[in-house]
Parts: C-alpha cells; structure tokens; sequence
DNA sequence: CTGTTAGCGCTTTCAT
DNA sequence: ATGAAAGCGCTAACAG
C-alpha cells in the first residue's frame, strides 16, 4: 500500500486510461462542447473511475483563474455578515465559484493582510465589507488586478464599486420616527467606530436628524465592543447620568437589545419609561417582548448582489458600478410616543 | 501601462532585484534560519519594494501543502456553526494557515459535492459537522490523503477523529430537569432530522430520559426547517392537538424560541401554563422573557480544539482522536414545576 | 476534433 | 550558504 500523505490521480492517469492525450483531457473539462461525445464519454468514465479530481494550483498557474473568490469581514457573530456571505456563497457557487472566508475584527490592518494572505491563494476577486478601508488595500487590489466590490454602504465618492444601502439614510430614518413620536431628550448608544464606517454613517443620520428637529444635541455612549455585555454595560453608564433620555437610538440591534437588557435589570418599562430603536432588523430584536424597532437592511440582497456583480465583471460584463438598495423603517413596541415631563423624573 | 489583469510579480523579479537565485528567495520565505542574515536582508527588502506575493498555486503544486483548512458547515444562519468556525479560523490563523468555508444545508450529497471542489484547491484538511456522512466522503477523504476532524458529536463508533461532545447525554440532562420539576406530559419539538445527527441524538436523549421516568412516551412535532416561523408553525400544530403538553423540549434554542412566539401567540403563559427548553444556550434564548432554560454547549471551545487538532496532524505531532467537552444545563425561566392537573384543561 | 509542445512560479534535490 | 536545473499538473498555442 502506498503511504504518502498525497496520491493523487493526474490527468496523465486519466489521459492513458481513455486512451487520449492530457489537452483532450482538459478540453474534456473545461469545454466539453468542442470534443467528440465519443472521447468525452470515455474521459468523463476515466475520471469517474479514477476519482479524479484536477489540481486547482496548477490550473490557476497556468490559466490565471482559480474560481475563488475572497470574503473578508469584520465578524462572524450575530450572524448577520455570515448571512450576506451565504447569499453571497450561493449565487457564486451556482456559477461553479468557491467562496474563501476570513475575518478581520474591525481592525483594517489586519484586513489588507488577510487580503494579502488570499492573493496568495490566487482568489480571483473580493468581497468587503463597507467603503472605508486601508489605502494600501486598494493599491494592492490594483497592483494584482484583482476585481472587488465593497458592500454594506455606498460610495459616495463613486471611486469604488459597491452594492449597499445608505447607512446615514437609515440612521435619519429611524431618528424621525422617534422624533415625530415627540421625544426630545434623546441619546445614542453605539458600537465602537474604528474601522466601521456603517456605524459612523448611521450616528451622522441621527444626529442630522435630531439637529434639523432643533432639538438639543444628543449625547454619545460608546459600547467597547459589538456584544450584549458591552451594550448592557455602556447602556447603563447611560443611564446613570444626570437626566435620563426618553429614547435610545442604538447603531444596530445587538446594542438595542443590551440596551433593552440593562432596562429590565434597571426596572425600567419599554416603551412607557423610555423608547429603544435598534438598526438591521435581526430574529434577535424582533423576537424581544416589547418587539425591537428596527430598520430592516437589505442583509441578503447585499450578497446576492454582490456575487452578481462579481460573476459579471469576472466574465466580462457590464455591471451596475454603484447600487443602492433600499430599507424600510419596521415599527414594533420598543417605541412609544414621548410621555408628559413631569412623569419622567 | 500594463494592461493585463494580472501582473503580479515572481519569484524571479524578487530574485533579480536582490541579487540572488531564486532558490534563495525562496530560502528566505520559508526558511530563513538558513539563509545568510545579508541576504536574507536583501531578500526582504526587494520584496517589500516589489509588493511581491507568492503564488500558492505554483507553490502547492511542487510542496502538496497548501495551508488551507476547508470548513464544510451544515449553515450560517444563526451563528452557531459560525463562530465554531469563527473559533478555528482564529487558531488556525495563528498558525499560517487560512479557512475555506462552505455550507451544504443539511445536504450530505452537497456536502460530498463541495469536499469535492475544495480538495481541488487543495485545502491540506478539513473540518465537518457532525460524525454521520456519506461513505464516499470518507473513500475520497482517505483517497486524497486529505486528514479531517469531525465536529459537534462524539464518534461512539471510534472510527474518526472527532471534537465534539455527547448531543445525547445533553437532550437526557436537560429533560431530567424538566422531569425533575414534574412533568409528564412533554412533547418534543424537533428540527429536521435528516443528515443532522446532532438533532436525532438529542431527540433520542429526550426520549431515554422520559421512557425512563416511566412517563408517556412524548409526541414528536417537526418543523420543516431550522428557522423561527418554521418553529412556530410546528407549535402551532403542536398546541391544536388534543391534550396540550405541560412542557416541550426543542432540539435546540431557534426551535426552542419560535415555541416561545407559537405560546405568545396562543395567550400561553410560560411558565406557568407551559414550560420550554432549548440546546445551545444562544443570546436569541437567553434574551427572551422569560429566559429559555437550556444546554450550554461548547460552541467556541469545538473550533478551538478542532484547530488544535487539524494543526498536530499537519506537523506530524500527536493528537486526542476523539474529544469529547463538557456541557452544562442553564436553567431559567422558562422552566417551572409543573401545575395542578385541573388548571391546565 | 485531437495531439504535441512549452511553460506558468515555485520548491527541491544535487552540486559547489 | 548559495546556485543550477528539474519538474510538480495543468492549459494555451499551434499543427495537423
């Protein structure tokens, strides 16, 4: 018995046994239209019988394509990039693409890096998230001439392809919501903003939002990370201040619901004490009792529309450079219309 | 300017511009304790200023290593399988090596499907869900000389390297408890089982547990899919037959939670009309009011250790074939002793 | 429609 | 410690 790690078949073994040459063997393959139904039939029993199963290393050496394409993301938890990405999996998949994935924690640098890390594996294209990123990563995109398509926001600048939503948009959407409810004493509680242009948009759309209402400037809690705990807690420094807000917007749901969860600990009733918006629309918030006010973002279309992209401009296409998709304010119980001053020590 | 998609440069360049031959370059890459410390200088001053990236194809062609690990995942909604893997990409990062990921939706065909695809770009190993799969996976895993680490389960059979722990003895811990606080009549609310041992071996704890207590054998409601709605619709059903159960055990927290909707719904009070369980102890069941009562399972540990493992056997080092964590049952509110007979109609 | 040939970029002997 | 040369498995270019 052979005890290498590795005993591949080659396209030799497969070429001898169907008694054709190798390049038969890989027109076979790859464009079975141009061989005989006679020899195709005997290579494709070949390979069959052999189990074979060509070398994507080689092929990518010698034709320049590896059917890869790059996700890189800034998380995996909450299921909410992971989500975009099956879409994003799905679609490419139909068209013969593998999807390779990799996390960056919403460090940027770590991003360019990783990105190095899967040009090294030829991926033929990438998928990232948001619009703001390392320069170096640009160059390096350019420098190897790999496509990309950034995704959940758009370009303003129009520089760079992307398949979004107006994250600022969504941000003053939710705030007029709770605005025309009259509330005005109004705070936001949100994610850490390093490396997270979604969140920097959204708070820019409530505070837009709330100054246009003339209604006094709202103060900043920062979450030091993207996790219940961390929300519970920044929620609760918010609450310790001095006068109490009646509404919270919070930059996505995972705040909103910690937020939710030091209000109960806290004794205080959602909406009649205070109302709490979430952003995205997860089964997290929406699940909540009172259930969460959210926007709900176009969290799979984004993936589908971007693998779209991809498969085009990687056969050549024409493709829609910028696309906006849209979202909808979902009003549930978390919010409720302002109560009377006197009520809300 | 160069107009082709891919310009990268070669090892050649980098070799050309140090003032060495290409065996030094790559020496110096991937070896560079022997290498003279000048020239290894020299080296990796030309490849920083070339921007040079080597090329994983050519090089996984001639070495067989490829350092890629496959992550094959039944799916990516709800986090679960994703921050397992979020878990072993970090670890596995840590070690150079980086993650493919893929979905297969339950599907063991696909699943076979897709090994199929990532061990033609060369993934060195792989991990899987669950320890039931198609034999063919294991004569092309074997075939290929590709190692692999089964995950989520525990192999009674010993066959295969896993990192898992007992789905079983959770499904037969968490229904103690609910048997502890009285409970006779109990359903069970069961994902899909099929091609998802960790569901069936769950179930059959469930059942050990109750056909143990000499208690009547519960009823099994399905849902058609691991999602909210779906589980709220088997409750549904559930909740329209002739004697309602005083308490249900779902397979895991998704179906656990949509119980919860299905009883809101239905104007039931948990738990004091109904008492609810769920497996996997996720934010989605912790969150609920009241909290779900439910099994914490080793979710980041697996991917951790699967890690671990898949890393000893790529350098030949010793490993534990077959690991099995520990679990723990959470109890929270949705739990409760049972009622008088007369109150529950 | 099919075979021959060359070579993609890298690592690995084997020399020195 | 370094270089020369061979070749991994495949596909593209060219001939027939």
């Amino acid at each position: 018995m052979d005890t290498r790690t590795t005993r591949s078949r080659t396209a030799r073994d497969v070429a001898l046994l169907a008694g054709v040459s190798t390049a038969t063997v890989s027109r076979a393959l790859n464009t079975p239209g141009t061989v005989d139904p006679d020899t195709l039939k005997r290579v494709r029993d070949a390979v069959k019988k052999l189990r074979y199963v060509p070398h994507g290393g080689a092929r990518s050496l010698r034709s320049h394509r590896s059917r890869m394409v790059g996700a890189i993301v800034p998380s995996f938890d909450y299921a909410l990039y992971a989500r975009t990405t099956s879409a994003l999996q799905q679609r490419l998949g139909e068209h013969g693409y593998s999807v390779v994935l990799a996390e960056h924690h919403y460090d940027l640098q770590q991003e360019l890096q990783v990105a190095r890390q899967l040009i090294e594996h030829s991926v033929d294209a990438f998928m990232f998230v948001g619009v703001d990123h390392d320069p170096r990563l640009f160059a390096l995109l350019e420098d190897y001439g790999r496509p990309f398509v950034l995704t959940w926001g758009v370009d303003s600048t129009d520089r760079h392809p992307c398949v979004g939503f107006d994250n600022r948009a969504a941000g003053h959407a939710i705030a007029r919501h709770v605005l025309a409810l009259g509330h005005q004493r109004i705070a936001i509680l949100s994610a850490p903003l390093e490396g997270n242009d979604r969140g920097r948009e959204r708070v820019a759309g409530f505070r837009a939002a709330v100054v246009d209402a003339r209604v006094p400037e709202p103060h900043i809690e920062y979450a030091e990370r993207i996790t219940l705990a961390a929300a519970e807690k920044a929620m609760q420094r918010l609450l310790r201040r001095e006068r109490r807000p009646t509404a919270v917007l919070a930059t996505n749901d995972v705040m909103a619901v910690g937020a939710m969860l030091a209000c109960r600990k806290a004794a205080l009733r959602i909406p009649e004490d205070i109302s709490i918006t979430g952003i995205d629309n997860t089964d997290l918030g929406a699940t909540q009792v009172p259930g969460l006010t959210s926007v709900k973002t176009p969290i799979v279309e984004i993936g589908t529309a971007a693998a779209e992209q991809l498969i085009a401009r990687l056969e050549g296409k024409e493709f829609v450079v910028n696309q906006a998709l849209p979202f909808e304010v979902v009003v549930r119980g978390s919010t409720a219309p302002v109560r009377r001053r006197k009520e809300t020590p």
